[in-house]
DNA sequence: GTTAGTATCGAAAACGGTTTCGTGTTAATA
DNA sequence: TATTAACACGAAACCGTTTTCGATACTAAC
């Protein structure tokens, strides 16, 4: 095994000292052509690189972000994380990730052992026990060491931070005028526990594409489905007392299951009835029929957040006074399949 | 913004010297328990915590772990990567990650950015055009200079090191044999171009079992797929030209749309044809019919390919000689469900 | 009262870089 | 010839830790 060569190793070799060999590398004009050809020449035959970690310490900026989703299998999260992933590539920097299973504990630990010097600053959506205890201390705490964070579509009013979200209540609402323009009257809302803010908003949007057509919202037309349960069971029995003509999903697989039922029961897609989802993923694409969706553009909300973080951070290495802070806005779109009339 | 407190911070403070505080903090039986008391205190009220990448250039060791894959909207990657992660962070470990998007250059660039001190040692999957080209010095350079190096799934035979692999060519043979013991006389396999040392192996296992039942594999029924293409007519003039009764496709994608081109042709699912796809995502569980798959079981990979890591980072570590090469094979199992007869 | 031993702490080197400042040499200028 | 400026390089501080090796003071033993 290889040692890996240093500043000193090259010094000691070609006898000079190490601030030579560290100014010769950065071609400063300090130092002769020739020691410098000698010494450029020398490091590339022994592919000398400089130690990442001994230039962290020294300029106390890592070229790090560290990432904090609560699921990675997850299509939605998955996208996001790519266009983190890639902007932050492009500009020099690493992505050190960690998960925190939807719980409040991996969370706070997770940001606790990458904020000791690991990174330069956080991108994260909240995870859905902390939305639900509405517990941010460990995230203020972040903010107040000076440690910039980027907030992403789940997110809270209670911190003052950078934020990219979705235009959810819009979305939702054109959505659902979508399906009311196609003459439904009795569209459901297949939607998670209403803690996660995002459903809310949907649900919002959802309720006032209604009121704009003077439709009263019926709250039996509302499906709440908790994750992990029996779902299908529920959807059947959601069915069974309720009268639909179209289902408005706050994610894909509620909509692919509904419709799973809906065909069993006989029922024609889309001639008896609509289906709409939150989320291109593969099973919206490949589902049988296809289903309409409303794609997030994750690639671009990641890219988005990872800018706003390198751009916060690389301000403050200037020594700039802080920009207030920002909340983007990504634009969803609705991408029409074979699951709604066009 | 407040500053980040440092040892020398306290010491100051505290009218000691850095060594002290160091001590203390560490319940060193060097320091007197008045002092170790009140440091202790003092560092408990200030939140203080030891700086990461002083630590790291200290012991030489970053407890940080590369991981560089082809891409990371994929259901398998991502759930071996699940398993590193929650592996790893047992461990006291952080995951860095990499996406070589199936290139050899960002595959290169990607662990030469890393392999500066960054991490203690990468775990990856090979690119698809890294393993097209074949060229692998990249990976050579990096066991040379002594980071240590775990390979999955895409794995190489040309490099000396630690591997973890999905027992392909087997459990090809056992899904192949359950079609034919279902009475399927003309199986196909949906596989994709060959450079893919899994999908080598797969077909392997899959001539295997016809052999032995005494079928001749006909080339007719092997069908090459190429990524991001106009796939669907490809597989319908498969379907044209070819006389089917069960698929094997090497993975869920493939199995998928082969299914919906066999449902429109009005085929009965698995009454007249059946079909089994390797990985078990979304996709299978909700595709109707459900799909008869493989399980690779990501998690279980990916805690491996971390356990293999860590063990020997740390074997390095305490300086003890270093262990030989091992080759973990994960068992997959088939799932079966309603595309297959049971 | 000297010696040895122990408890408690600090100085300094080290990890691998960057950067400021100083110094010696040479060549140009007064 | 004396002065100065440009050039080329090295010494040393610094980033925040850990750790070795003294150093001091006090106690116990002879």
């Amino acid at each position: 095994m290889k040692q890996k060569i240093t500043l000193k190793h090259i010094a000691r070799e070609l006898e000079v000292s190490i601030s030579t060999v560290s100014k010769a590398l950065k071609n400063s004009d300090e130092i002769s052509e020739d020691t410098k050809e000698k010494i450029q020449a020398f490091a590339k035959l022994y592919n000398y690189k400089p130690n990442n970690i001994a230039v962290s310490l020294k300029n106390k900026r890592t070229k790090n972000i560290g990432v904090v989703i609560p699921d990675i299998v997850h299509h939605f999260f998955t996208t996001v994380f790519r266009g983190i992933e890639k902007y932050a590539n492009e500009q020099g920097y690493n992505v050190i990730i960690c998960v925190s299973d939807e719980t409040f504990d991996k969370e706070v630990i997770n940001m606790e052992m990458l904020n000791n010097g690991s990174i330069d600053g956080f991108i994260m959506s909240l995870s859905a026990e902390t939305q639900q205890k509405n517990d941010i201390t460990h995230l203020k705490q972040v903010l107040d060491q000076g440690t910039p964070l980027v907030l992403f579509d789940r997110v809270t009013d209670d911190l003052d931070c950078d934020k990219v979200i979705l235009n959810d209540e819009e979305i939702a609402f054109e959505a659902t005028k979508k399906l009311l323009k196609e003459g439904r009257k009795r569209i459901a809302l297949a939607t998670t526990e209403s803690y996660f803010n995002v459903s809310e908003k949907r649900a919002e949007g959802y309720k006032r594409a209604l009121n704009e057509y003077g439709i009263e919202v019926d709250n039996d037309l509302v499906l709440v489905i908790p994750y992990d349960d029996i779902q299908e069971s529920m959807i059947d029995a959601f069915f069974d007392t309720t009268d639909v003509d179209a289902v408005l999903s706050v994610n894909e697989i509620f909509a692919i299951q509904c419709m799973g039922v809906a065909k069993k029961r006989g029922m024609k897609i889309p001639k008896d009835i609509s289906f709409i989802g939150f989320t291109d993923g593969l099973l919206s694409r490949y589902s049988n029929p296809t289903l309409t969706v409303v794609a997030q553009h994750g690639i671009q909300m990641g890219e988005m957040a990872a800018k706003l973080l390198i751009d916060r951070v690389e301000r403050e290495d200037e020594g700039e006074e802080e920009e207030s802070f920002k909340t983007e806005i990504v634009k969803a779109s609705i991408i029409n399949r074979e699951s709604t009339l066009n």
